[in-house]
DNA sequence: GCAGAGGCTTACGTTAACGTAAACGTAAAG
DNA sequence: CTTTACGTTTACGTTAACGTAAGCCTCTGC
């Protein structure tokens, strides 16, 4: 039997991960796991003084992390990761809470669009490109 | 006959915008425009000390501020305009050239993925908030 | 002729997101 | 018993991308 994910030994004794392990995994360093903590974006466990991250932690920092890829803000990724939380208390704040997931929407179809013309844009120059190599081949 | 563009007054004079005219059409401040040309990402063309801008300056206002909404850093933004140059002189350049952009691509392919990944979160976000809501509602 | 309305330069200030380093604790390995 | 590996806190440093403000031209309308 192949040794299981990162600290779990037997049955089901839900997996968790050290901070090292977190930073390894996904590139970072230690030093940014603990700063996300600080600004109130994971909270891992505390075994004696050493975090101990569980399997939402991990979620939370690779939602993160995409959050960095599109270019969002902690702040922005902190947001997004609150509309998950079943924590959504009265009326109005669900009204907010749905104006904001619409907003991210756009937000996202804008991005779209701008990778479409991106990519658009980066073929020609790519065809530009190779027509100068072929011109500088055959010269 | 309406009123032309911004500047042109007759024929084809080659539009001009002043720094103030973008400012307002971009919604950034005079400030940011000029700190992109300290940065060297425009080189507007000057009437004495003032900044006289060419459409080709306004295109390239514009793919640096698609670039920011894709989370791309100014340096980001001046590779990618720089791609659209034809200044690309020998062989070696060229190759260096279509790795680059074949890079960018591939960046953009993740960036799709994640916000393709985030749509459907978010419309699942929508989802429970609306069930919440109806539940609120009839209580 | 002077008050605005822009425009310019120079320069210090600010925020976000970590980097870097010091100084210390602890547990397993040789 | 002392490396070695990993963990912790505290704190100052750094970079990007502007904001803010001061001080100074210059043209236009009244």
């Amino acid at each position: 039997m192949k040794s299981e994910a990162a600290s779990t030994a037997s049955a089901a004794e839900a997996a968790s991960y050290s901070i090292s392990e977190l930073a390894r995994e996904f590139d970072i360093t230690t030093r940014t796991i603990r700063f996300y903590e600080d600004k109130g974006l994971i909270s891992p466990a505390r075994r004696g003084q050493t975090r101990v991250y569980s399997p939402e932690d991990r979620v939370r920092l690779k939602l993160i992390l995409r959050g960095k890829r599109l270019g969002f803000s902690l702040d922005e990724s902190r947001e997004i990761i609150d509309m998950y939380d079943p924590a959504h208390g009265n009326v109005e704040q669900l009204h907010r809470l749905l104006q904001h997931i619409e907003q991210k929407r756009a937000q996202l179809q804008q991005q779209l669009r701008d990778i479409e013309s991106l990519m658009g844009e980066l073929d020609d120059a790519e065809t530009r490109a190779r027509a100068s190599l072929a011109q500088a081949e055959n010269k």
